[in-house]
RNA sequence: GGUUCCGUAGCUCAGUUGGAUAGAGCAACAGCCUUCUAAGCUGUGGGUCUUGGGUUCGAAUCCCAACGGAAUCACCA
């Protein structure tokens, strides 16, 4: 169906040539919404037709002004205030924008076709030595939310995960638990594994700390003490012993990494996000080296004096930049290679998005340029999904500082919280105990979802501890409670909406309004496609569901004594409801019918 | 130093192909529950959109410069 934004598009584009003979394109012309202290719905900007009209910009919107109400039938009447053509639509017009949303289940969302797109989405892409913490929730968020979007446009999505689970940090933490680990296991402690393996990394670093202050203290500088380091020298023959094969080695290897991954598992479920294709790193980093000697034998790349192997990208504005080391092993940027061949057998890519932090945004830009000459047709186009780090108020998290905030902890936090705002109304005492548990789960992490997603990705955000994320104003519980009063004003009513005749109704402003910002639903699904941008579907759902409050309170629903505008008001309200819960899906959020 | 990104209210943030008097939330203050869920609604105060130039009918938005902050520039990942 043609949304009304379309219709002025095209009726404006006839004006301009029937009035002045000049083409300007449709899609060229962009209404929007009316401005609230002026009367109409849509409104155009004459300016750009002022080359074509050659008059004032007064005299050009009332020429077109009355074209649209002639030959338009979905104008009602207009006004112009200096370049501005204000257009109210007729209200019928809208009740039918309405029946039409309310008749479309999947409104905003794109089907996927056969000749649609594959998106390959990564991210995560943990390292298997410690838990995931706040940086990590938000890369999980932004890139589960990234793959829901980029499916509602339309697009055939693969979500993947690349498991950092080999290199020195995984040997430092299987070496501290040989030596002090007692046989410590996920049972005998009661620990996930991925914390109890997180807690032998941080142990490794204490001990090895401690050696090399007694080693500087007995007369060494830092960086001899550095070489020295008996700790540092068992770790790396480990990653030898584990390169080598060493079955021993391995097998440790192998159950830590289980628990590890049981750990994992656990987070991500609770998180909400999965993937549909985990990669791991020990099956991938030797996969490159085999491709950049095949580019070396093209001539793509050079070699130097002592074997190493490397790219020119001078040409390209960069660097030169390593791709195997002099002993013939593989770097970061030979992994990513082998990563992408590997995914490339798999999968028919169209897309390939990566969901990094912004640290990386060199590695990336490096990475496109090899891709590319290697010959994988999305590589100059990858998309390097760029986002911010979390900051805490005082700076960066250090892990080893222990300044990180943990993920398991922060979602216990935020239902907890949950909990205690629960408490202090009676509104879920009578739900069954699981039940109960549910919605505060939601809502907890719904307020957690919402605070990271609504804003702009590509920014750096401050997460403050002291004060703990907020529940009231423009958050995830007020979207959430939003729907949770429409679904509670649904169950209340008799009415049987969808049979009952609603052409005489004349919306007011308020619902008017409704209507339009729901229409533009689809719009805001698509600028999320096309600009990567969850914190669009966040903006956009919050002004829908204050709007719908503004409306819930100003007017009567149930006890609306017309029956037509009674049950019209509870389409409405029911769309809304519909609208915020596809929004908010899109955000890797749930809404619950009671709160 | 090179490259990239950011700078909007006390705080956290919207403001997207340049459009009308720059908007929300939090915090502060003042109101609204015998009526559909007050996690809500209404109002008050709060701004040199970092600064200075430029482009034009029009700039928070585009260009240039300065200032401030972040990231990156490894035979680490």
């Amino acid at each position: 169906m043609i949304t009304i934004d379309q219709l002025l598009a095209q009726a404006t584009s006839q004006a301009v040539e029937a009035l002045y003979g000049v083409t300007f394109p449709a899609d060229k012309i962009v209404p929007q919404t009316t401005k609230k202290e002026f009367e109409g719905n849509e409104t155009i900007v004459v300016f750009p037709f002022l080359k074509a009209s050659h008059k004032a910009p007064d005299a050009t919107a009332q020429e077109i002004g009355e074209y649209l109400v002639k030959h338009c039938e979905a104008v009602e009447k207009f006004n112009v205030i200096k370049g501005f053509l204000n257009i109210t639509i007729k209200p019928s017009f809208w009740t039918g924008v309405l029946n039409h949303i309310a008749a479309t289940p999947d409104y905003g969302f794109a089907a996927a076709t056969p000749d649609s797109q594959l998106v390959m989405i990564e991210y995560s892409s943990p390292n298997t030595n410690k838990p995931l913490h706040l940086g990590h929730v938000r890369n999980n968020l932004l890139g589960f939310s990234l793959s829901r979007i980029m499916q509602a446009c339309g697009n055939k999505v693969v979500k993947t995960n690349i498991v950092n689970d080999r290199g020195i940090h995984i040997c430092k933490s299987m070496l501290a638990w040989l030596k002090w680990g007692d046989g410590a296991t996920p049972e005998s402690t009661g620990k996930k594994g991925d914390h109890l393996i997180g807690d032998y990394y941080v142990e490794f670093d204490k001990h090895y700390k401690a050696e090399l202050r007694a080693l500087v203290e007995s007369g060494l500088s830092q960086e001899e003490a550095e070489k020295q380091s008996a700790l540092m020298q068992e770790a790396r023959d480990m990653l030898k012993r584990w390169e080598d094969g060493d079955p021993e080695v391995r097998s440790l290897w192998s159950k830590m990494n289980e628990w590890v991954y049981a750990g994992f598992d656990e987070t991500y479920k609770r998180l909400g996000v999965d993937f549909d294709k985990i990669y791991y790193e020990s099956n991938t980093y030797l996969e490159g080296k085999e491709k950049v000697l095949e580019g070396l034998d093209k001539g793509l790349f050079y070699r130097k004096d002592d074997g190493s192997v490397w790219a020119d990208l001078t040409p390209d504005g960069l660097d030169q930049k390593l791709l195997l080391r002099s002993d013939g092993t593989s770097v970061y940027m030979t992994q990513d290679i082998g990563t992408a061949k590997l995914r490339y057998q798999d999968y028919p890519i169209d897309k390939m998005i990566y969901v990094v932090g912004n640290e990386q945004n060199y590695h990336f830009q490096v990475l496109a340029l090899l891709l590319d000459k290697l010959g994988f047709a999305w590589g100059k186009d990858l998309i390097h999904f760029s986002y911010g780090m979390v900051e805490l108020p005082n700076g960066k998290m250090k892990s080893r500082e222990g300044t990180v905030v943990d993920a398991d902890d922060l979602m216990d936090e935020m239902i907890l919280t949950a909990r205690r705002m629960s408490d202090e109304r009676d509104t879920l005492k009578d739900l069954p105990q699981a039940e109960r548990d549910d919605v505060l789960r939601m809502v907890g992490l719904g307020a957690l979802k919402y605070f990271i997603l609504k804003v702009d990705p590509r920014k750096n955000m401050t997460f403050n501890p002291q004060e703990s994320i907020d529940f009231n104003g423009n958050t995830g519980p007020f979207l959430q409670y939003t729907y949770a009063r429409i679904q509670s004003v649904l169950r209340k009513s008799t009415d049987d909406i969808d049979s009952c005749d609603t052409a005489s109704v004349s919306p007011n402003e308020k619902e008017i309004s409704l209507i339009q910002r729901m229409a533009d639903f689809s719009t805001a699904v698509t600028d999320a496609g096309k600009s990567y941008s969850p914190a669009l579907i966040a903006n956009y759902v919050y002004d829908l569901a204050k709007e719908y409050n503004q409306f819930y309170h100003d007017f009567g629903i149930l006890r609306e004594e017309n029956a037509a505008l009674r049950v019209f008001r509870l389409k409405l309200s029911r769309t809304v409801g519909q609208i915020i819960k596809r929004a908010v899906w899109l955000l890797g959020m749930e809404v619950p019918e009671r709160m």
